[in-house]
DNA sequence: GGTAGACCTGGACGC
DNA sequence: GCGTCCAGGTCTACC
């Protein structure tokens, strides 16, 4: 079954995969030239499908070896639009950033638009799993968690859905640790718990009538995100007047402006305060003069 | 508002 | 092989 997706132009699968690390976390992978983007989904009806994604014209195409009922159609169909940012437009975003040296590159290659998963749940128990720890443990915590909990992709079982709240829900915090999430444990738990009883609505704060301050306040008040986990989360879900300021921020800067001094998170927040909504955005993408 | 220390794990390093 | 140190962001206590 193949589906065709439009989307706001300027457009690039190729840049949406390399936005940032999230296709290399399960159930995400890609080939090496960053041309087909895969994810086992397990749909609302139970059924686990996998996805592959490809660049069409003016959009994306969609195949799923599978037959599909209209209501899964539909439903696959939303959260690619989603995943990818189909329909966000960041023509403003562009106006600005031509007149920028270090972002002159960003309409060109269609940068812009990040990976998202699915579920804003998915997002913030991957966040949270980036903190305090190495690329490589977020790897191996993520496969774990997909490994252990996710349901099978039953054309090949060593490929997992992510799992759902309530099947997160359904361990305990022992078992988390054993798998390898350390402290992070109970703060995944939590999470899984109150999303599976309705507690907390995630999905609802992708809703465009909340206004960013009272969403940051929300994601703040979650047991294990900080500053930067929620400034990341805003930006999953399209809201880029924050800036996640992680260690790499401050070495980045630090190099860029200050002549290589330490520099406080005030002094971070000063550099991209002009871009106002679109600081996020315009820190992501910077061109830095000097990469480590 | 700023700072220090605990939390946990894997990797690097020295012996 | 073993022990030590370090990186990473959040949370809490304290100033």
């Amino acid at each position: 079954m193949l589906l065709t997706l439009s989307a706001c132009p300027p457009f690039s699968l190729r840049a949406i995969i390399g936005s940032h690390g999230w296709v290399q976390l399960a159930p995400f992978a890609a080939d090496p030239q960053a041309t087909l983007l895969t994810r086992v989904e397990r749909l609302e009806s139970g059924r686990v499908v996998e996805l592959h994604i490809r660049e069409a014209r003016g959009g994306v195409a969609v195949e799923v070896r599978d037959s599909l009922t209209g209501a899964e159609r539909e439903e696959v169909s939303r959260k690619v639009w989603w995943m990818l940012g189909l329909g966000e437009d960041l023509s403003p975003f562009y106006t600005l950033a031509r007149q920028e040296p270090h972002l002159a590159h960003v309409e060109p290659q269609a940068l812009g638009r990040i990976l998202r998963s699915p579920t804003l749940f998915e997002d913030a128990v991957k966040v949270i799993l980036t903190t305090n720890t190495a690329w490589s443990g977020t790897q191996r915590m993520v496969e774990a968690l997909v490994t252990r909990y996710g349901d099978p992709l039953p054309t090949n079982p060593a490929r997992n859905a992510f799992p759902t709240p309530a099947q997160i829900a359904a361990s305990d915090e022992e078992t988390l640790r054993t798998i390898g999430l350390g402290y992070r444990a109970p703060s995944i738990l939590s999470l899984a718990r109150r999303v599976a009883e309705g507690s907390l609505d995630l999905e609802a704060l992708k809703r465009d009538s909340l206004p960013t301050p009272e969403i940051h306040r929300r994601l703040l008040a979650i047991p294990g995100i900080g500053h930067y986990a929620a400034a990341c989360l805003l930006m999953l879900i399209g809201r880029y007047d924050h800036l996640p300021v992680d260690s790499n921020a401050y070495r980045m800067v630090s190099q860029e402006w200050y002549g290589g001094r330490p520099v406080s998170r005030s002094e971070i927040e000063a550099q991209f305060e002009h871009w106002g909504d679109w600081k996020g955005l315009a820190y992501w993408f910077w061109a830095w003069s000097r990469e480590d």
